[in-house]
DNA sequence: GCCCAGGTGCGGC
DNA sequence: GCCGCACATGGG
C-alpha cells in the first residue's frame, strides 16, 4: 500500500536523517529510502510537505514515532538561545531528525561500532542479520534485525568473529531476555540514572558499553534528547567550533590529533555540553558529526 | 604492510 | 584516577 503522512510544515530531510550515521542498514534506492520498520520493509520519500511510504501494511503510527514527527523542532530551535554557529548548523541540516530506534538494535549497533569505520559497522550489522527472514516489498529485500532472543541463536559468522565483542553482545542479549536489562525502565529514567545504569552501576553493568556507546543508546533509542555522544569526529568539531566547552589542555591535545578522552574528561565535557545545548544537544551533535565528516573540516595543523 | 576507523576493558602505576 | 596497550575488521 501507499501511505501519506502530512508533515504540517515540520521539516524532514531523509538524506540527512538516514545519511548522518545515526542508523545503519538503510539504503537509498531510486524510489526512496529502504529499510525495516516494525518488522516490515518500507520505502520512504518526501514530497510536497508530506512523507509517502510504501509497505505491505500501514506503518503510519510506527513511522510517526520512528521519525519523531511529534516533535516540533523548528519551534524548539526558535525558542532556543544558541550561538550563531549552532544555528547555522541546524539551518544547514534542517530536516535531520533524531530517530527513535529499537533499543536492542541500537545497543548492538553501537557496541559493534567501537573503533570501527562506518562502512565496517554497516557490514558487520549486515552479517548479523543475514540469517534472518527476508522482508520483501515488491522487488526489494531487507533483512530484519534479530531481537535479543533470536540473537542468541545467531551463528557466529566465523570463528573468533568480533572477538570479545561477540561475547559482550551475547551477554547483553541474555540480560535483555531475562529482563535485567530493561529498556522501558531506561526510557522512563532520567538521563543521569539511565547513563549510570548502563555504564557504572555494578548491577546491570554491561561490558562493551562505555560512556560513548551509552550516550548513543540514550539519544537514538531511549529518548534522551540532551545526550551528546562524543567520538573522535565530535571532539574535533568541539575543539574547532566550541572551544569554550573544553578544558584548555584537552583542546590543545585534540588539535594535535589525540582525541581519546579519559572517563573523567568525558563526563566533564558531556555535562557542560548538556547544560549548554539542553534538549537540542543530540540534534546539534548529529549536525556537527555530519558537518565534520562531509565538510572535510580538519583541525588546524599546529 | 601500515594507518586509521562513531571506544572499551584491563593491568600497571 | 590516569596511561598505554590489545582488540577485530575493512578501506585507502
Amino acid at each position: 500500500m501507499l501511505g501519506r503522512i502530512d508533515l504540517k510544515g515540520e521539516a524532514l530531510n531523509l538524506d540527512h536523517t538516514f545519511g548522518c550515521g545515526q542508523i545503519f542498514q538503510w539504503r537509498k534506492e531510486e524510489e526512496g529510502w529502504l529499510g525495516a520498520v516494525g518488522g516490515q520493509a518500507v520505502l520512504l520519500r518526501v514530497e510536497d510537505d508530506a512523507l509517502f511510504f510504501r509497505s505491505e501494511r500501514s506503518l503510519r503510527d510506527e513511522l510517526e514515532r520512528f521519525l519523531s514527527l511529534d516533535l516540533r523542532y523548528d519551534e524548539i530551535i526558535r525558542g532556543s538561545d544558541l550561538d550563531a554557529f549552532s544555528l547555522s548548523l541546524l539551518r544547514d541540516y534542517r530536516g535531520l531528525r533524531i530517530l527513535r530506534q529499537d533499543p536492542w538494535a541500537c545497543l548492538v549497533t553501537y557496541m559493534v561500532s567501537a573503533s570501527l569505520s562506518i562502512r565496517a559497522i554497516d557490514r558487520v550489522l549486515g552479517r548479523i542479520s543475514a540469517g534472518m527472514p527476508a522482508l520483501r516489498l515488491d522487488e526489494h529485500v531487507v533483512n530484519d534485525f534479530p531481537g535479543p532472543n533470536e540473537f542468541l541463536s545467531v551463528r557466529r559468522p566465523k570463528k573468533g568473529y568480533l572477538g570479545r565483542k561477540w561475547e559482550y553482545l551475547r551477554t547483553a542479549a541474555a540480560e535483555a531476555t531475562n529482563g535485567r536489562l530493561d529498556f522501558d525502565r531506561l526510557r522512563l529514567a532520567s538521563y543521569d540514572d539511565a547513563w549510570r545504569s548502563l555504564v557504572l552501576s555494578k548491577e546491570g553493568h554491561l561490558l562493551g558499553v562505555g560512556p560513548k556507546v551509552a550516550d548513543c543508546m540514550l539519544l537514538f533509542s531511549l529518548e534522551k534528547r540532551e545526550a551528546f555522544p562524543m567520538d573522535r569526529w565530535v571532539m574535533r568539531g568541539l575543539s574547532h567550533h566550541y572551544g569554550w566547552l573544553l578544558p584548555e589542555e584537552v583542546a590543545v591535545r585534540i588539535r594535535k590529533g589525540k582525541e581519546a578522552l579519559s572517563r573523567g574528561e568525558y563526563a566533564g565535557i558531556s555535562g557542560r555540553a548538556r547544560s549548554y545545548f539542553g534538549e537540542l544537544g543530540g540534534l546539534v551533535q548529529e549536525c556537527l558529526f555530519l558537518h565534520m565528516r562531509t565538510a572535510g573540516s580538519r583541525p588546524p595543523s599546529v
